[in-house]
DNA sequence: CACTTGTTCTACCAGATGGTAGAGAACCAG
DNA sequence: CTGGTTCTCTACCATCTGGTAGAACAAGTG
């Protein structure tokens, strides 16, 4: 069971941060330190490995995100009070960024699956729906509680996704405009981009 | 050189939308209706012709909004008046809709090229510098006449690209939360998009 | 006419790709 | 020891890849 995990780590370093295409079995065998048919034994072809990678991705990223947001109070719908709306955006902006440092190549496959769409697509809107209609309440809930400014809320999930994302992966975009990705940035970073979220969404 | 631009046509189209790895000078002859042979005498190799593609792309775009941002009035350092900020930003969000809509192909090509790196996207940066310098100095402006709020022009900027970005072309994005990418629906996403950064750039 | 230049083609190649067939080794059970 | 299961390997294959060599053809130009 220990070849079956090495040949998944390097698989997801191998799509995640050059693509799906660019990749050949040789190669991540090669990095697995084993041979190309080994990788096609335990995964029978380059779909089904990228199916596992992506399956296995999904569940790591949705399980980082349920436990940022847990470990702050949720806003249940009968709280008269407003909920600390704030405190789970920032939960999550935070857990998106310890991603981005420390498994940079799970939220650069995620990149790759939205661009490659059907039928890779598929499995991660499967595996993430849950997720987002969560995130989904969790907007409507600070529009009720007068947090959020009221729009659609489908809308502003994808614009904040879009910005989060890109201010925490696009580091291309980051040199061309003067800003080299070191560790100590990236501090100076999210706290612009929480700035910027906390403005976007309380409005 | 007829055939020169129809080659160009069809790579852009194909490096654009599927990626470079994944496009092969064969399809892109067959779409140009010629043999592959023919492509490697106009263009010296792939990475020749993946060269003159972004170069054009690069250029039509710094066309494309340097227009969109000249049709209206610019904000001249020595205005004491407060410039129309907002008014350009509207304008470049417009001509990127405008631009998602009718060449999708540039747009894919531009995320593309970000995702390659190096040394692709070198040239991007060359390209597009002059119309990063601008878009700082835009910002600048905007801030020191007390329309737009304090920060970092250049991680705002980036910000605000990966917003825009991601709401006009990340389409299984969009698919995801619910929200089918349809022309009519489009209306809606830049107006909502409009709004989170004018909450967002004002802070 | 011959000669050059520009363009598109057929023919071909070496290397890489995803995938198949099957041998050999290690292990456990009887 | 024997037989079966699990795993990794070597050997091989058909196909596709980017790229080269050079013929065929047209259009000028002297």
């Amino acid at each position: 069971m220990e070849t079956r995990d090495r040949i998944l780590e390097a698989a997801l370093a191998s799509f995640g941060g050059r693509g799906y295409d660019a990749v050949s079995l040789d190669s991540i065998a090669r990095d697995s330190g084993i041979r190309k048919q080994t990788v096609l034994y335990h995964f029978g072809s380059k779909d089904a490995l990228m199916e596992a990678v992506i399956d296995g991705t999904v569940a790591d990223l949705t399980a980082a995100l349920l436990a940022s947001v847990e470990s702050t109070p949720p806003a249940t719908e009968d709280d008269g009070e407003s909920p600390d709306v704030w405190a789970g955006v920032e939960a999550v902006v935070r857990a998106v960024f310890r991603l981005a440092v420390r498994r940079p190549e799970m939220l650069g496959l995620l990149r790759e699956v939205t661009r490659l769409g059907p039928p890779w697509i598929d499995r991660v809107r499967a595996g993430f729906e849950p997720l987002v209609e969560r995130a989904r309440a969790f907007l409507v809930a600070g529009m009720e509680s007068g947090t959020i400014r009221r729009c659609d809320p489908r809308l502003l999930l994808v614009s904040t996704y879009s910005t989060v994302m890109g201010v925490a992966t696009e580091v291309e975009v980051l040199r061309a405009v003067g800003v080299e990705p070191t560790l100590r940035d990236t501090v100076l970073r999210r706290r612009e981009l929480l700035r910027f979220l906390r403005s976007a969404l309380v409005g």
